[in-house]
RNA sequence: CGCGGGGUAGAGAAAUGGCAUCUCGCAAGGCUCAUAACCUUGAGAUUGGCGGUUCGAAUCCGCCCCCCGCAA
């Protein structure tokens, strides 16, 4: 099989890898331009681009896609592979490869259609996820499914461990299905559009903490939202991120977002139980423990997150 | 020159020109049926670095290094 990929962040990478030691040829990779990236606008380059260059392979980065027209074309590839690229591709361009364009999508479609579905998962309490594998076509996440495979969610597992086990999911799948989507031994499944869900694009105060919710929202929602964009709240104004938390059950205190001091570290209440504090980060501070954090609080007593 | 917070004992924080303090941890001892308890004592600091002002600088001024939040 020859192949190009178009992808962003490090999702790819293990599948791009697993395709290689495969034998399949990658022709090149096409991934966002570098973009001032951190506090002093340094120049970053996406995961996928420093991958590429460790491994000689050729990288293009269009402003939009549709200005490799003929790169793609041109060598005639089987397949546009596309895993979180983070840009809409015309059909126009889906179409060029002799097999035209398949998407590696992070849920079980038709759930979770678009941007974060990853997340999704996490912050919906879901126990089961996995990975689709489809045909792409002019709307997001609707063409025909050429594969799924399902992934256990464990109850604590956070974002990053999901992503991982995920993108290494990617791999096989790909691995599998592809040489058999060439030789034409599977075909692409219409999805059940009517049972389509969609995940928003998250944005900052999606990551906002609501303590009148309950313990096991709130602990979702650090679960699946950290590093990126990363759970925060306040106190007294100020910005504190909150990393990791643990359910703590029991009604001591009336006040939502109240602090206090158990046995296992600085705990704040929510709505039908607390939640142990075991890794924050005050704006401008390191990441540190809640029992660290603590002991720098005047006056803890009286204080509670807003 | 994108906006902003910060660097003080092993950790987290006070102290805005005059003996460097508090909480946690650590060490020794005491009290308790018991402890995330309490009491006593102790060790641990060149206050990021260099220079300047001053009788006196963590504190004021200048330069440099480093960490971080926002934004992108």
């Amino acid at each position: 099989m020859r192949f190009i990929f178009a992808g962003t962040t490090e999702f790819g990478i293990p599948t791009l890898e697993k395709l290689i030691a495969d034998g399949h040829e990658l022709l090149f990779v096409i991934t966002q331009p570098d973009k001032p990236f951190g506090r002093k606008q340094e120049l970053n380059a996406a995961p996928i681009k420093k991958w590429a260059q460790a491994n000689n392979v050729r990288v293009l980065q269009p402003d939009k896609i549709s200005e490799l027209h003929d790169d793609i074309a041109l060598p005639k590839p089987d397949v546009l592979l596309v895993a979180a690229y983070g840009q809409i591709i015309p059909k126009e361009i889906l179409d060029l490869p002799r097999h035209g364009s398949i998407n590696i999508h992070g849920s079980v479609l038709p759930k979770y259609r678009g941007a974060s579905p990853i997340q999704a998962a996490i912050l919906h309490g879901d126990t089961k996820t996995g990975i689709t594998l489809l045909q792409m076509d002019e709307k997001m996440d609707h063409g025909p499914i050429l594969a799924t495979k399902d992934l256990d969610i464990a109850p604590e597992e956070t974002f990053q461990q999901l992503y991982r086990r995920l993108s290494e999911l990617s791999a096989e799948i790909c691995s599998q299905i592809l040489p058999q989507f060439l030789t034409g031994q599977i075909q692409g499944e219409p999805q059940e559009h009517s049972a389509a869900t969609f995940t928003k694009l998250l944005r900052k105060e999606d990551a906002r903490i609501d303590w009148t919710g309950s313990a096991v929202n709130i602990l979702n929602q650090v679960r699946a939202l950290n590093p990126e964009p990363g759970t925060w709240t306040t106190l007294d104004g100020k910005v504190v991120k909150i990393l990791e938390v643990k359910i703590l059950p029991g009604i001591k205190i009336e006040l939502p977002g109240k602090l206090f001091q158990t046995p296992e570290g600085l705990a704040a209440k929510a709505s039908d139980a607390s939640l142990i504090l075991q890794s924050v980060q005050p704006a401008g501070g390191n990441v540190m423990t809640g029992a660290q954090w603590a002991n720098g609080i005047r006056n803890l007593s009286v204080k509670h997150f807003i």
